[in-house]
DNA sequence: GCCAACGTTGGC
DNA sequence: GCCAACGTTGGC
């Protein structure tokens, strides 16, 4: 199964609005970039991935689970783009900086460290071990 | 099809 | 609020 993160301005979608969504989740529209389209292509069903606070708080909370698969955005007047579902599944006990990530020298091949502008990421199931246990 | 100009994102 | 990085647009 591989792990993904999502990036989030708090101020657009918050992880307690995420929470608030329940069970039924929410669709992820609003990406317009065809290398972070690429990677929700490429997720299936049951596949989890870590809710990135962007901005003022710059910090993995929670963790999401993909409850639907690509499908389009009708959001896009394009058509070219389209989302997943998701739904919270639990808050990190202890949220992980960026600042800590950055530190780790074993996490300085995350894309979010080299390519902080990219919304959707792929995560390593190194990556998504290590973050965790550094999460309590 | 190339590349300069511009807009947006996000860390600091 | 600034600026670097990156993606997109549009003229040629």
């Amino acid at each position: 199964m591989a792990h993904w993160l999502f990036k989030s301005e708090p101020a657009t979608w918050s992880w307690d609005q995420m929470v608030a969504a329940g069970a039924e989740g929410t669709f992820w529209n609003g990406v317009r970039n065809h290398l972070a389209k690429q990677q929700m292509m490429a997720m299936q069903l049951g596949e989890r991935g870590f809710f990135y606070h962007s901005n003022a708080e710059k910090a993995i909370v929670g963790i999401v689970e993909v409850i639907r698969t690509y499908h389009p955005d009708h959001t896009d007047p394009t058509g070219k783009f389209g989302m997943v579902d998701v739904k919270a599944v639990e808050p990190l006990k202890t949220p992980v900086s960026l600042a800590r990530i950055k530190a780790d020298p074993r996490l300085s091949a995350m894309i979010l460290v080299n390519n902080s502008r990219l919304s959707v990421q792929p995560v390593t199931e190194a990556e998504w071990e290590l973050i965790l246990s550094m999460a309590g």
